[in-house]
DNA sequence: ACCTGAACACCGTTCAAGT
DNA sequence: ACCTGAACACCGTTCAAGT
Protein backbone atom coordinates (compact mmCIF):
# COMPACT_ATOMS: atom_id res chain seq x y z
CA UNK A 1 0.00 0.00 0.00
CA UNK A 2 2.98 2.27 0.67
CA UNK A 3 4.59 1.07 -2.52
CA UNK A 4 3.64 3.37 -5.28
CA UNK A 5 3.56 0.72 -8.28
CA UNK A 6 3.96 -2.67 -7.74
CA UNK A 7 4.75 -5.11 -11.04
CA UNK A 8 1.10 -6.20 -11.84
CA UNK A 9 2.36 -10.06 -11.42
CA UNK A 10 5.60 -9.95 -8.67
CA UNK A 11 7.45 -11.94 -11.77
CA UNK A 12 9.61 -13.39 -9.27
CA UNK A 13 10.27 -13.39 -5.03
CA UNK A 14 13.90 -13.89 -4.40
CA UNK A 15 15.84 -17.05 -5.94
CA UNK A 16 16.42 -19.23 -2.76
CA UNK A 17 17.99 -23.09 -2.83
CA UNK A 18 14.27 -24.15 -1.83
CA UNK A 19 12.59 -22.54 -5.02
CA UNK A 20 15.03 -23.60 -7.07
CA UNK A 21 14.69 -27.43 -5.86
CA UNK A 22 10.83 -27.15 -6.17
CA UNK A 23 11.15 -25.82 -9.94
CA UNK A 24 13.62 -28.57 -11.03
CA UNK A 25 11.03 -31.07 -9.28
CA UNK A 26 8.47 -29.75 -11.42
CA UNK A 27 10.59 -29.75 -14.39
CA UNK A 28 12.15 -33.07 -13.70
CA UNK A 29 8.55 -34.82 -12.95
CA UNK A 30 7.52 -33.09 -16.64
CA UNK A 31 10.43 -33.64 -18.92
CA UNK A 32 12.45 -36.29 -17.50
CA UNK A 33 16.21 -35.79 -16.22
CA UNK A 34 17.12 -35.03 -19.75
CA UNK A 35 14.79 -32.12 -19.36
CA UNK A 36 16.29 -30.77 -16.34
CA UNK A 37 18.96 -27.79 -18.63
CA UNK A 38 20.01 -24.61 -16.80
CA UNK A 39 18.59 -22.91 -19.66
CA UNK A 40 15.14 -24.18 -18.94
CA UNK A 41 15.35 -23.83 -15.27
CA UNK A 42 16.37 -20.35 -15.39
CA UNK A 43 13.38 -19.79 -18.00
CA UNK A 44 10.99 -21.47 -15.40
CA UNK A 45 12.74 -19.70 -12.56
CA UNK A 46 12.42 -16.13 -15.04
CA UNK A 47 16.65 -15.26 -14.09
CA UNK A 48 19.84 -15.72 -15.54
CA UNK A 49 21.79 -18.96 -15.92
CA UNK A 50 24.37 -18.19 -14.07
CA UNK A 51 22.35 -16.80 -10.37
CA UNK A 52 21.50 -20.66 -9.93
CA UNK A 53 25.31 -21.09 -9.16
CA UNK A 54 24.84 -18.89 -6.44
CA UNK A 55 22.43 -21.22 -4.57
CA UNK A 56 23.63 -24.50 -6.09
CA UNK A 57 27.12 -26.10 -6.41
CA UNK A 58 26.49 -27.81 -9.57
CA UNK A 59 23.86 -29.72 -11.68
CA UNK A 60 24.70 -33.05 -9.61
CA UNK A 61 24.04 -31.64 -6.21
CA UNK A 62 20.81 -30.43 -7.55
CA UNK A 63 19.65 -33.45 -8.77
CA UNK A 64 20.69 -35.09 -5.63
CA UNK A 65 18.61 -32.33 -3.75
CA UNK A 66 15.70 -32.72 -5.77
CA UNK A 67 15.82 -36.83 -5.15
CA UNK A 68 15.95 -35.88 -1.18
CA UNK A 69 13.03 -33.54 -1.15
CA UNK A 70 11.25 -36.37 -2.33
CA UNK A 71 12.79 -38.88 -0.49
CA UNK A 72 12.70 -36.25 2.85
CA UNK A 73 8.45 -36.49 1.89
CA UNK A 74 8.15 -40.00 1.49
CA UNK A 75 9.87 -41.41 4.17
CA UNK A 76 9.18 -38.74 6.72
CA UNK A 77 5.79 -39.51 7.30
CA UNK A 78 5.16 -41.48 10.47
CA UNK A 79 4.11 -45.13 9.94
CA UNK A 80 1.21 -46.79 12.01
CA UNK A 81 1.52 -50.45 11.96
CA UNK A 82 1.06 -53.50 14.49
CA UNK A 83 4.34 -55.11 13.30
CA UNK A 84 7.70 -54.11 11.91
CA UNK A 85 7.09 -56.66 9.25
CA UNK A 86 4.01 -54.74 8.15
CA UNK A 87 6.22 -51.49 9.04
CA UNK A 88 8.86 -52.45 6.35
CA UNK A 89 6.33 -53.25 3.75
CA UNK A 90 4.41 -49.73 4.13
CA UNK A 91 7.82 -48.05 3.84
CA UNK A 92 8.80 -50.31 0.50
CA UNK A 93 4.97 -49.78 -1.13
CA UNK A 94 5.68 -45.85 -0.53
CA UNK A 95 9.35 -46.15 -2.22
CA UNK A 96 7.56 -47.57 -5.06
CA UNK A 97 4.84 -45.17 -5.51
CA UNK A 98 7.12 -42.18 -4.90
CA UNK A 99 9.50 -43.88 -7.72
CA UNK A 100 6.37 -44.35 -9.74
CA UNK A 101 4.75 -40.62 -9.72
CA UNK A 102 8.83 -39.60 -9.81
CA UNK A 103 10.42 -42.08 -12.38
CA UNK A 104 13.85 -39.97 -12.23
CA UNK A 105 13.80 -40.53 -8.57
CA UNK A 106 15.00 -44.42 -9.19
CA UNK A 107 17.76 -43.97 -11.25
CA UNK A 108 19.26 -40.57 -8.81
CA UNK A 109 18.66 -42.94 -5.99
CA UNK A 110 21.12 -45.71 -7.57
CA UNK A 111 24.09 -43.27 -8.25
CA UNK A 112 23.86 -41.43 -4.50
CA UNK A 113 25.72 -44.45 -2.85
CA UNK A 114 26.12 -43.70 0.82
CA UNK A 115 24.42 -40.01 0.63
CA UNK A 116 21.58 -38.48 2.46
CA UNK A 117 19.03 -39.93 0.56
CA UNK A 118 19.86 -43.34 0.67
CA UNK A 119 20.90 -42.58 4.18
CA UNK A 120 16.79 -41.84 5.11
CA UNK A 121 15.85 -44.98 3.82
CA UNK A 122 18.51 -47.33 5.35
CA UNK A 123 18.13 -45.89 8.78
CA UNK A 124 14.62 -46.29 8.55
CA UNK A 125 14.50 -49.74 7.12
CA UNK A 126 17.56 -50.74 9.44
CA UNK A 127 15.16 -49.88 12.50
CA UNK A 128 12.56 -52.16 11.53
CA UNK A 129 14.86 -54.69 10.99
CA UNK A 130 16.69 -54.28 14.48
CA UNK A 131 12.74 -54.49 15.55
CA UNK A 132 12.14 -57.56 13.94
CA UNK A 133 14.45 -59.00 16.23
CA UNK A 134 17.79 -60.15 13.31
CA UNK A 135 20.84 -60.16 15.40
CA UNK A 136 23.44 -57.62 15.48
CA UNK A 137 25.63 -59.41 12.62
CA UNK A 138 23.60 -60.11 10.27
CA UNK A 139 21.44 -56.70 10.12
CA UNK A 140 23.53 -55.05 7.62
CA UNK A 141 22.97 -57.39 5.08
CA UNK A 142 19.42 -57.99 5.65
CA UNK A 143 18.90 -53.75 5.20
CA UNK A 144 21.14 -53.69 1.85
CA UNK A 145 19.16 -56.55 0.82
CA UNK A 146 15.51 -55.29 1.04
CA UNK A 147 17.60 -51.55 -0.01
CA UNK A 148 19.46 -53.20 -2.84
CA UNK A 149 15.86 -54.75 -4.43
CA UNK A 150 14.40 -51.11 -4.15
CA UNK A 151 16.79 -49.96 -5.50
CA UNK A 152 17.14 -52.14 -8.59
CA UNK A 153 13.49 -52.15 -9.27
CA UNK A 154 13.35 -47.93 -8.54
CA UNK A 155 16.18 -48.26 -11.80
CA UNK A 156 14.04 -50.40 -13.72
CA UNK A 157 11.22 -48.39 -13.61
CA UNK A 158 13.02 -45.43 -14.56
CA UNK A 159 14.40 -47.14 -17.26
CA UNK A 160 10.61 -48.09 -18.09
CA UNK A 161 9.47 -44.92 -17.98
CA UNK A 162 12.08 -43.31 -20.04
CA UNK A 163 11.90 -45.29 -23.04
CA UNK A 164 8.16 -45.17 -23.19
CA UNK A 165 8.06 -41.95 -23.13
CA UNK A 166 11.44 -41.80 -25.42
CA UNK A 167 8.78 -43.78 -27.95
CA UNK A 168 5.76 -42.17 -27.45
CA UNK A 169 4.14 -44.64 -25.63
CA UNK A 170 2.38 -45.59 -22.69
CA UNK A 171 2.96 -47.51 -20.28
CA UNK A 172 0.86 -50.63 -21.07
CA UNK A 173 1.74 -50.17 -24.87
CA UNK A 174 5.61 -50.34 -23.88
CA UNK A 175 5.06 -53.60 -21.57
CA UNK A 176 3.24 -55.18 -24.27
CA UNK A 177 5.69 -54.49 -27.24
CA UNK A 178 8.45 -55.81 -24.59
CA UNK A 179 6.31 -58.77 -23.96
CA UNK A 180 5.89 -59.95 -27.81
CA UNK A 181 9.34 -59.30 -27.97
CA UNK A 182 10.24 -61.81 -25.27
CA UNK A 183 7.77 -64.30 -26.75
CA UNK A 184 9.56 -63.87 -30.04
CA UNK A 185 12.98 -64.94 -28.76
CA UNK A 186 15.10 -68.17 -29.72
CA UNK A 187 13.16 -71.09 -28.15
CA UNK A 188 16.24 -73.42 -27.56
CA UNK A 189 17.88 -69.85 -26.11
CA UNK A 190 15.56 -68.16 -24.35
CA UNK A 191 12.62 -70.82 -23.32
CA UNK A 192 12.39 -69.16 -19.67
CA UNK A 193 12.15 -65.81 -21.09
CA UNK A 194 8.73 -66.92 -23.23
CA UNK A 195 7.28 -69.07 -20.54
CA UNK A 196 6.82 -65.72 -18.62
CA UNK A 197 6.38 -63.25 -21.36
CA UNK A 198 2.48 -63.23 -21.08
CA UNK A 199 3.13 -62.79 -17.69
CA UNK A 200 4.71 -59.26 -18.34
CA UNK A 201 1.84 -58.74 -20.26
CA UNK A 202 -0.87 -59.00 -17.64
CA UNK A 203 1.00 -58.41 -14.37
CA UNK A 204 1.09 -55.73 -11.99
CA UNK A 205 4.43 -54.02 -11.29
CA UNK A 206 3.07 -52.74 -7.75
CA UNK A 207 2.01 -56.16 -6.09
CA UNK A 208 4.73 -58.47 -7.72
CA UNK A 209 7.25 -55.41 -6.21
CA UNK A 210 5.45 -56.22 -2.76
CA UNK A 211 5.43 -60.07 -3.42
CA UNK A 212 9.00 -60.01 -3.47
CA UNK A 213 9.19 -57.74 -0.30
CA UNK A 214 7.77 -60.33 1.13
CA UNK A 215 9.95 -62.90 -0.29
CA UNK A 216 13.20 -60.92 1.32
CA UNK A 217 11.36 -60.40 4.66
CA UNK A 218 10.80 -64.46 4.62
CA UNK A 219 13.73 -64.92 3.60
CA UNK A 220 15.04 -62.58 6.66
CA UNK A 221 13.02 -64.94 9.15
CA UNK A 222 14.33 -67.81 8.13
CA UNK B 1 54.62 -59.16 -51.33
CA UNK B 2 53.37 -57.97 -54.23
CA UNK B 3 52.67 -54.67 -52.48
CA UNK B 4 55.48 -52.27 -53.37
CA UNK B 5 54.84 -50.43 -49.90
CA UNK B 6 53.34 -50.93 -46.53
CA UNK B 7 53.02 -48.14 -44.24
CA UNK B 8 55.25 -49.41 -41.53
CA UNK B 9 52.32 -49.93 -39.13
CA UNK B 10 49.05 -50.18 -40.45
CA UNK B 11 47.81 -47.72 -38.47
CA UNK B 12 44.32 -49.24 -38.35
CA UNK B 13 42.36 -52.49 -39.83
CA UNK B 14 38.70 -51.54 -41.43
CA UNK B 15 36.59 -50.54 -38.54
CA UNK B 16 33.82 -52.63 -37.19
CA UNK B 17 31.29 -52.94 -34.88
CA UNK B 18 33.16 -55.69 -33.19
CA UNK B 19 36.12 -53.05 -33.31
CA UNK B 20 34.37 -50.11 -31.88
CA UNK B 21 32.68 -52.06 -28.91
CA UNK B 22 36.35 -53.35 -27.87
CA UNK B 23 38.06 -50.05 -28.07
CA UNK B 24 34.83 -48.50 -26.29
CA UNK B 25 35.12 -51.48 -23.02
CA UNK B 26 38.69 -50.24 -23.05
CA UNK B 27 37.87 -46.53 -22.74
CA UNK B 28 35.00 -47.61 -20.49
CA UNK B 29 37.47 -49.27 -18.40
CA UNK B 30 40.08 -46.49 -18.21
CA UNK B 31 38.20 -43.72 -18.12
CA UNK B 32 34.82 -44.14 -16.84
CA UNK B 33 31.36 -43.86 -18.55
CA UNK B 34 32.35 -40.27 -18.54
CA UNK B 35 35.36 -40.68 -20.72
CA UNK B 36 33.42 -42.34 -23.59
CA UNK B 37 33.16 -39.50 -25.92
CA UNK B 38 33.61 -39.61 -29.61
CA UNK B 39 36.54 -37.52 -29.46
CA UNK B 40 38.22 -40.00 -27.61
CA UNK B 41 37.29 -43.17 -29.56
CA UNK B 42 37.88 -41.69 -32.51
CA UNK B 43 41.10 -41.18 -31.51
CA UNK B 44 41.54 -44.22 -30.11
CA UNK B 45 40.81 -45.56 -33.31
CA UNK B 46 42.59 -43.31 -35.98
CA UNK B 47 39.73 -42.20 -37.72
CA UNK B 48 37.41 -39.30 -37.56
CA UNK B 49 34.58 -39.04 -35.12
CA UNK B 50 31.73 -39.16 -37.70
CA UNK B 51 33.34 -42.62 -39.12
CA UNK B 52 31.45 -44.61 -35.82
CA UNK B 53 28.44 -43.73 -37.18
CA UNK B 54 28.41 -45.74 -39.92
CA UNK B 55 28.58 -48.85 -37.32
CA UNK B 56 26.90 -47.95 -34.63
CA UNK B 57 23.49 -46.06 -33.67
CA UNK B 58 24.21 -43.59 -31.46
CA UNK B 59 26.13 -43.53 -28.03
CA UNK B 60 23.61 -45.39 -26.06
CA UNK B 61 23.42 -47.73 -28.36
CA UNK B 62 27.31 -48.30 -28.01
CA UNK B 63 26.82 -48.47 -24.29
CA UNK B 64 24.53 -50.99 -24.50
CA UNK B 65 26.63 -52.74 -27.23
CA UNK B 66 29.57 -52.52 -24.79
CA UNK B 67 27.14 -53.67 -21.47
CA UNK B 68 25.79 -56.57 -23.34
CA UNK B 69 29.65 -58.05 -24.43
CA UNK B 70 30.40 -57.91 -21.14
CA UNK B 71 27.24 -59.57 -20.00
CA UNK B 72 27.09 -62.24 -22.87
CA UNK B 73 30.83 -63.45 -21.75
CA UNK B 74 30.03 -63.66 -17.93
CA UNK B 75 27.17 -65.52 -18.38
CA UNK B 76 28.03 -67.50 -21.40
CA UNK B 77 30.69 -69.47 -19.75
CA UNK B 78 29.28 -73.14 -18.47
CA UNK B 79 28.42 -73.36 -14.74
CA UNK B 80 29.70 -77.07 -13.23
CA UNK B 81 27.53 -77.12 -10.33
CA UNK B 82 25.41 -80.01 -8.02
CA UNK B 83 22.27 -77.57 -7.56
CA UNK B 84 20.59 -75.02 -8.88
CA UNK B 85 21.35 -73.17 -5.80
CA UNK B 86 24.34 -73.28 -6.32
CA UNK B 87 24.60 -72.41 -9.57
CA UNK B 88 22.75 -69.67 -8.94
CA UNK B 89 25.11 -68.61 -6.04
CA UNK B 90 28.02 -69.40 -8.92
CA UNK B 91 25.97 -67.12 -11.64
CA UNK B 92 25.41 -63.98 -9.05
CA UNK B 93 28.97 -64.29 -8.01
CA UNK B 94 30.62 -63.87 -11.63
CA UNK B 95 28.10 -60.90 -11.79
CA UNK B 96 29.29 -59.40 -9.04
CA UNK B 97 32.66 -59.54 -9.96
CA UNK B 98 32.57 -58.39 -13.62
CA UNK B 99 30.42 -55.33 -12.20
CA UNK B 100 33.50 -54.88 -10.06
CA UNK B 101 35.74 -55.25 -12.73
CA UNK B 102 33.96 -53.04 -15.06
CA UNK B 103 32.14 -50.68 -12.29
CA UNK B 104 30.29 -48.90 -15.68
CA UNK B 105 28.15 -51.89 -16.27
CA UNK B 106 26.43 -51.78 -13.17
CA UNK B 107 25.14 -48.04 -14.02
CA UNK B 108 24.88 -48.81 -17.81
CA UNK B 109 22.76 -52.49 -16.90
CA UNK B 110 20.10 -50.54 -14.53
CA UNK B 111 18.90 -48.56 -17.55
CA UNK B 112 18.27 -50.99 -20.22
CA UNK B 113 15.10 -52.32 -18.35
CA UNK B 114 13.64 -55.55 -21.10
CA UNK B 115 16.77 -55.28 -23.60
CA UNK B 116 19.18 -57.86 -24.50
CA UNK B 117 21.86 -57.96 -21.48
CA UNK B 118 19.09 -57.90 -18.80
CA UNK B 119 17.45 -60.99 -21.12
CA UNK B 120 20.34 -62.82 -20.90
CA UNK B 121 20.83 -63.17 -17.02
CA UNK B 122 17.11 -63.19 -16.91
CA UNK B 123 17.39 -66.07 -18.98
CA UNK B 124 20.22 -67.76 -16.94
CA UNK B 125 19.04 -66.86 -13.36
CA UNK B 126 15.02 -67.89 -14.62
CA UNK B 127 16.05 -71.66 -15.67
CA UNK B 128 18.16 -72.33 -12.23
CA UNK B 129 15.01 -71.21 -10.45
CA UNK B 130 12.74 -73.53 -12.22
CA UNK B 131 14.89 -76.13 -11.74
CA UNK B 132 14.41 -75.06 -8.18
CA UNK B 133 10.94 -76.49 -8.06
CA UNK B 134 9.82 -73.09 -7.95
CA UNK B 135 6.04 -73.27 -8.99
CA UNK B 136 5.11 -71.60 -12.48
CA UNK B 137 2.83 -68.73 -10.99
CA UNK B 138 5.99 -67.61 -8.49
CA UNK B 139 8.50 -67.69 -10.77
CA UNK B 140 8.66 -64.27 -11.92
CA UNK B 141 9.02 -62.85 -8.37
CA UNK B 142 11.45 -65.28 -7.67
CA UNK B 143 13.80 -64.22 -10.70
CA UNK B 144 12.75 -60.46 -10.30
CA UNK B 145 14.33 -60.23 -6.62
CA UNK B 146 17.52 -61.91 -7.36
CA UNK B 147 17.95 -60.09 -10.75
CA UNK B 148 16.75 -56.55 -9.45
CA UNK B 149 18.48 -57.16 -6.12
CA UNK B 150 22.18 -57.49 -8.47
CA UNK B 151 20.99 -54.47 -10.36
CA UNK B 152 21.19 -52.79 -7.02
CA UNK B 153 24.57 -53.79 -5.77
CA UNK B 154 25.41 -53.35 -8.87
CA UNK B 155 24.25 -49.46 -9.34
CA UNK B 156 25.75 -49.13 -5.94
CA UNK B 157 29.06 -49.86 -6.78
CA UNK B 158 29.29 -48.13 -9.99
CA UNK B 159 28.27 -45.05 -8.15
CA UNK B 160 30.97 -45.94 -5.46
CA UNK B 161 33.75 -45.82 -8.07
CA UNK B 162 33.00 -43.51 -9.48
CA UNK B 163 32.53 -41.59 -6.66
CA UNK B 164 35.90 -42.44 -5.13
CA UNK B 165 37.42 -41.91 -8.56
CA UNK B 166 36.46 -37.92 -9.22
CA UNK B 167 38.02 -37.19 -5.88
CA UNK B 168 40.93 -39.86 -6.48
CA UNK B 169 40.41 -41.86 -3.64
CA UNK B 170 40.94 -45.66 -3.60
CA UNK B 171 38.05 -48.02 -2.11
CA UNK B 172 39.16 -48.73 0.96
CA UNK B 173 39.23 -44.53 1.57
CA UNK B 174 36.38 -43.57 0.10
CA UNK B 175 34.80 -46.33 2.26
CA UNK B 176 36.70 -45.13 5.31
CA UNK B 177 35.52 -41.10 4.75
CA UNK B 178 31.45 -42.65 4.30
CA UNK B 179 31.70 -44.96 7.79
CA UNK B 180 33.17 -41.57 9.36
CA UNK B 181 30.61 -39.68 8.33
CA UNK B 182 27.87 -42.47 9.26
CA UNK B 183 28.89 -42.43 12.69
CA UNK B 184 29.03 -38.97 13.18
CA UNK B 185 25.57 -38.65 11.96
CA UNK B 186 22.65 -37.14 14.84
CA UNK B 187 22.13 -39.87 17.56
CA UNK B 188 18.67 -39.47 18.33
CA UNK B 189 17.80 -39.40 14.11
CA UNK B 190 20.67 -41.94 13.04
CA UNK B 191 20.74 -44.52 15.14
CA UNK B 192 20.61 -47.77 13.10
CA UNK B 193 23.26 -45.86 10.12
CA UNK B 194 25.58 -45.43 12.96
CA UNK B 195 25.46 -48.84 14.54
CA UNK B 196 26.66 -50.16 11.20
CA UNK B 197 28.84 -47.76 10.25
CA UNK B 198 31.64 -50.01 11.89
CA UNK B 199 30.75 -52.58 9.53
CA UNK B 200 31.32 -50.75 6.37
CA UNK B 201 34.68 -49.88 6.92
CA UNK B 202 35.86 -53.53 7.69
CA UNK B 203 33.04 -55.20 5.60
CA UNK B 204 33.86 -57.54 2.15
CA UNK B 205 31.52 -55.97 0.00
CA UNK B 206 31.74 -59.61 -2.08
CA UNK B 207 30.95 -61.53 0.81
CA UNK B 208 28.22 -59.43 1.51
CA UNK B 209 26.85 -59.57 -2.02
CA UNK B 210 26.72 -63.62 -1.74
CA UNK B 211 25.08 -63.37 1.75
CA UNK B 212 22.34 -60.80 0.88
CA UNK B 213 21.55 -64.36 -2.29
CA UNK B 214 21.61 -66.54 0.44
CA UNK B 215 18.63 -64.51 1.81
CA UNK B 216 17.20 -64.19 -0.89
CA UNK B 217 17.39 -68.00 -1.80
CA UNK B 218 15.82 -69.16 1.40
CA UNK B 219 12.97 -66.47 1.21
CA UNK B 220 11.95 -68.55 -2.46
CA UNK B 221 12.29 -71.91 -1.06
CA UNK B 222 9.75 -71.22 2.07
C1' DA C 1 25.00 -10.34 -1.09
C1' DC C 2 22.88 -11.57 -5.00
C1' DC C 3 22.00 -11.50 -9.91
C1' DT C 4 22.92 -10.91 -15.15
C1' DG C 5 24.15 -12.75 -19.40
C1' DA C 6 27.84 -13.20 -22.56
C1' DA C 7 31.72 -16.28 -23.20
C1' DC C 8 34.06 -20.77 -22.92
C1' DA C 9 35.06 -25.45 -23.48
C1' DC C 10 33.02 -29.54 -24.65
C1' DC C 11 29.64 -32.72 -26.32
C1' DG C 12 26.66 -35.95 -29.67
C1' DT C 13 25.14 -35.96 -34.19
C1' DT C 14 24.73 -34.70 -39.14
C1' DC C 15 26.12 -34.40 -43.76
C1' DA C 16 28.32 -32.85 -48.04
C1' DA C 17 32.32 -34.33 -49.92
C1' DG C 18 35.65 -37.63 -50.83
C1' DT C 19 37.58 -42.63 -51.97
C1' DA D 1 30.26 -49.09 -49.23
C1' DC D 2 32.81 -46.78 -46.12
C1' DC D 3 35.24 -42.86 -44.29
C1' DT D 4 36.51 -37.73 -43.45
C1' DG D 5 36.13 -33.71 -40.85
C1' DA D 6 33.96 -29.35 -40.67
C1' DA D 7 29.57 -27.55 -39.06
C1' DC D 8 25.55 -27.44 -35.98
C1' DA D 9 22.84 -27.24 -31.98
C1' DC D 10 23.13 -27.76 -27.33
C1' DC D 11 25.06 -28.29 -22.81
C1' DG D 12 27.21 -27.15 -17.87
C1' DT D 13 30.00 -23.84 -15.88
C1' DT D 14 32.58 -19.48 -15.21
C1' DC D 15 33.13 -14.75 -14.44
C1' DA D 16 33.45 -9.73 -15.19
C1' DA D 17 30.12 -6.53 -14.61
C1' DG D 18 26.20 -4.74 -12.50
C1' DT D 19 22.78 -3.62 -8.37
Amino acid sequence: MAKSRRSPQRRKEALSRESIIGASIELLDSTGEAGLTFSALSEHLATGAGAIYWHIANRNDLLVAACDAIIARTMGEHVVRATPRETIRELATRMFDAMDAHPWVGAVLVRVAGQLPMVRIFERIGQQVRALGVPGDKQWVAVSAILNYILGVGGQNAANAQFASVQGLDRAKFLDEVSTAWSQLAPDQYPFARSVAGHMRTHDDRVDFIAGIDLILNGIRS
